[in-house]
DNA sequence: AAGAGATCCAACCGCTCCCTA
DNA sequence: GTAGGGAGCGGTTGGATCTCT
């Protein structure tokens, strides 16, 4: 092993950083269609210049529909600090009873302010063991009941959870319990995360074996809107021709190229008072995620009314419509949104474009719930610098 | 209002694990 | 048994945003 590991791809070769919409679209597209088996493969054959591993983390993270969105309520914390202290830096199966949580987002949320939280009570025991599980939390709970429940996140609407010692007293007792559980096997983590999670395999579509697939459609069935918080982080993407992007996607075998879509288009539409109007005057779908909704469901025909909602709820989600300048359309992309190179700003948006064939296969009716069971208005806190 | 420092979080890196031939 | 390759995981980083002065 002189040599160490080959590097997993070209790093010269993939474009790095952050995603755009259309790559986002186009990895949701291809996952959609085909699932994703092949992590290493999918970049090429999604037509994606980007390496296999930033495909699977951008997805697992950020565009898995099942991804709960926004800040994480005290309940969610109480058990992140419950879970580290039986698992330790286990992000992934501290993700893994939490549905809707990704591990990146826990280990966040974890290193950011849970450890700063509880940093002050462990200052006189022993600091090196923050990443090993302990026997028991039982003592350092109990020691650490005040601040842990002073604490206020900052930014969030506030958790107002009862604070008095008597009830944390409560809560850590089930806790303990509950943690010696934990520590008896990961065995039995894994058999109470399956009742958790509803045993995720067990859908009737699955395109992929990883359990996070999101053809899964007992998910989606049972989806709760008030309570998932399930957000799309890409609502804007209404612009993009998803059905000339499933066509090429659907050459997996291939290595297919698939043309960067103008992200201008979508705010040369907003930007354009006219443009906007004839955009609701289409007499296309406009739900949650219009133009997506349009093509997927292939609607033909919509009420006014909903156009208008759209309207509203994309000006509650990105401010105001209308106003936005050529000068600054780039400080509405959403936060940490790469901007496309070399945008094509001639081209104007054409609903002709979109194909309104109705979905025949299990696949595109997964698509469908996909992209129905998105919430109009998630809590996404990435809106506030919008 | 502006600059500095703090905070947050998406993405990357490199390692380990696991599967297959 | 073992070498190679892919997937997954945990640690870290860098840039964007927020807060404070």
């Amino acid at each position: 092993m002189g040599k160490g590991r080959a590097p997993c791809c070209d790093k010269t070769q993939v474009k790095r950083g952050p995603w755009s919409p259309a790559e986002d679209l186009k990895l949701i597209a291809f996952i959609q269609k085909y699932g994703h088996e092949n992590w290493r493969a999918l970049p090429k054959q999604a037509g994606l210049l980007r390496c296999g591993k930033s495909c699977r983390l951008r997805w697992i993270n950020y565009l898995r529909p099942d991804v709960k969105r926004g800040n994480f309520t005290l309940e969610e914390e109480e058990n992140i600090i419950r879970l580290h202290k039986a698992l330790g830096n286990k992000w992934s199966k501290i993700a893994s009873r939490l549905p809707g949580r990704t591990d990146n987002e826990i280990k966040n949320v974890w290193n950011t302010h849970l450890k700063k939280r509880l940093a002050p009570k462990k200052g006189s025991e022993s600091s090196a063991d923050e990443s090993k599980p302990e026997s028991s939390i039982t003592s350092a709970s109990s020691s650490s009941s005040e601040s842990f429940f002073s604490y206020e996140r900052p930014n969030s609407p506030k958790t107002t959870t009862p604070c008095n010692n008597d009830q944390f007293n409560d809560q850590a007792e089930k806790l303990s319990i509950e943690d010696k559980m934990e520590q008896d096997s990961e065995k039995q983590v894994s058999n109470e995360l399956a009742n958790i999670t509803e045993d995720p395999k067990g859908s009737s579509v699955s395109l992929s074996s990883d359990e996070s697939n999101i053809v899964n459609t007992s998910q989606i069935v049972e989806h709760k809107p008030e309570e998932e918080q399930l957000a799309s982080p890409l609502p804007y993407l209404g612009h993009y021709d998803v059905g000339s992007m499933l066509e090429e996607v659907d050459k997996p075998n291939q290595l297919i190229e698939i043309p960067w879509e103008p992200d201008y288009d979508f705010w040369k539409l907003l930007d354009d008072d006219n443009s906007l109007e004839s955009f609701q005057s289409n007499e296309v779908q406009l739900g949650e995620f219009p133009a997506i909704q349009n093509i997927i469901l292939g609607e033909e025909s919509v009420h006014d009314a909903e156009a208008k909602k759209w309207s509203q709820d994309f000006e509650n989600e990105f401010g105001v419509v209308g106003e936005m300048k050529e000068s600054n359309k780039d400080h509405f992309l959403p936060k940490n949104y790469a901007v496309e190179p070399e945008m094509d700003h001639t081209q104007a948006f054409d609903f002709d474009d979109i194909d309104m064939a109705r979905p025949e296969s299990e696949l595109d009716l997964g698509y469908i719930q996909l992209w129905s069971s998105w919430p109009q208005n998630n809590n996404n806190n990435n809106n506030n610098s919008l």
